[in-house]
DNA sequence: CGATCGATTGATTCCAATCAACGTGAGTGG
DNA sequence: CCACTCACGTTGATTGGAATCAATCGATCG
């Protein structure tokens, strides 16, 4: 059982692999998703709440006409489906062969503590600030930006001066607000300027992280 | 003493008008703004939550270059400077002259009430709503959506077919990721179409709701 | 070793930005 | 009260960056 102080502390710290493990498997159960699987559906009650345990999760939102947006990215470790009304906005998918840990929203209602609800404040909080990141990057970025800020979070959530790309192009394209073939071309300059360099599609290495730096604002 | 439950039903429930009513001037401090006058800085220390009285605001986030990002619009009632972290993210200025209560986030956490918890959550749910709504218009949506689904928002806000526009066209604009021309271009093409009607510059009635619908997709 | 799906590259188009000029209306002082 | 002023908004001409259309490349998998 964890202690007050610890969630506490839990709540006003930076985002961390240990904090996110707080989520028991006591409380709900771990699940496999297949590739491109869907873990719930746009407008549908938001339930449960879920961890990623293993491999990777997009959140995304499709217009009728097709035109897609995606949310958010997910990895081991982050809390996801933390939803501002009682039906989900966006959809959940997995990038990859996942381990989803999925929790009943009224098992944690029953067995709450007013830690676990800030727990999951917390959770809310975090999402607000990536949002708001995101909607700056879609408002006033160019192209080139886009991408260049896409890569420098990536490598910052891997720790590391690379990194592998979960998603595909597509997924990027999406996530950004361009075509998949504005991010080929971009991605292709980066590389052309020795800024970064690709090993096979999803692998690539940061050469000048100044230059991306500069280029992602 | 709050109970887990109420504590947890609040988390899930819809915002109201009336409940945003409940952050008691006991608490905190009614402050008068004069136009364009900063609330709190960008990168500044988040130690208040705040509620509009009178008047109306805006967050913007300023890049070094000078592009301008419009986080939100607020009005009387709504909550703002919910940040998810220590710092704010984005400042927040008056848009016309304006009453603001203010409230030390200290204070709310040594005399929290279940209704206090309830309102602060209900800020940052509807915070993450927004935002994930503003993600998906200026990633995905033409110039001509994002003007029809603005004033729709407008118009839903203020419940009515008919509405005042707060804000100046720049702020439109940079609340949409365009140009100050484009929005213009936008609005007198919904005026030659018969879709919307100003009144002077900052008044507009809705003359044919569906489409305006049906543009904002 | 094809076959197939995803990614890259090239040619062209188009929407919104930029550059520029002109209107307009709110606020001010004579 | 009116004319002046100046910031704000609209409209027009042109440019430019990303989308679209199209073809080829390349990597993963049977």
């Amino acid at each position: 059982m964890l202690s007050t102080v610890q969630s506490y502390n839990a709540l006003f710290s930076q985002p961390s692999a240990t904090r996110a493990g707080q989520l028991s498997t006591q409380l709900g159960v771990s699940l496999p998703y297949a590739r491109d699987e869907e873990i719930y559906g746009q407008d549908e009650d938001a339930d449960f709440i879920y961890q990623v345990v293993k491999g990777a999760v997009r959140t995304t939102r499709l217009m009728s006409d097709g035109r897609r947006q995606i949310g958010d990215f997910y990895y081991p470790g982050d809390v996801f489906g933390i939803e501002p009304d009682e039906a989900h906005l966006f959809s959940a998918e997995a990038l990859s062969d996942s381990v989803i840990l999925v929790v009943k929203r009224s098992t944690l209602r029953d067995t709450a503590t007013v830690e676990l609800d800030r727990l999951v404040y917390a959770g809310a909080r975090r999402e607000l600030r990536r949002a708001q990141e995101h909607v700056l990057l879609l408002g006033r970025k160019s192209a080139r930006e886009k991408v260049a800020t896409f890569l420098m979070n990536i490598v910052e959530r891997m720790s590391g001066d690379g990194a592998r790309l979960s998603m595909s192009r597509q997924d990027i394209a999406d996530y950004l607000g361009l075509t998949i073939e504005t991010v080929s071309r971009m991605l292709t300059q980066l590389q052309t300027n020795r800024i970064i360099a690709f090993v096979g599609l999803r692998d690539f290495q940061v050469v000048n992280s100044g230059a991306l730096a500069r280029l992602a604002e």
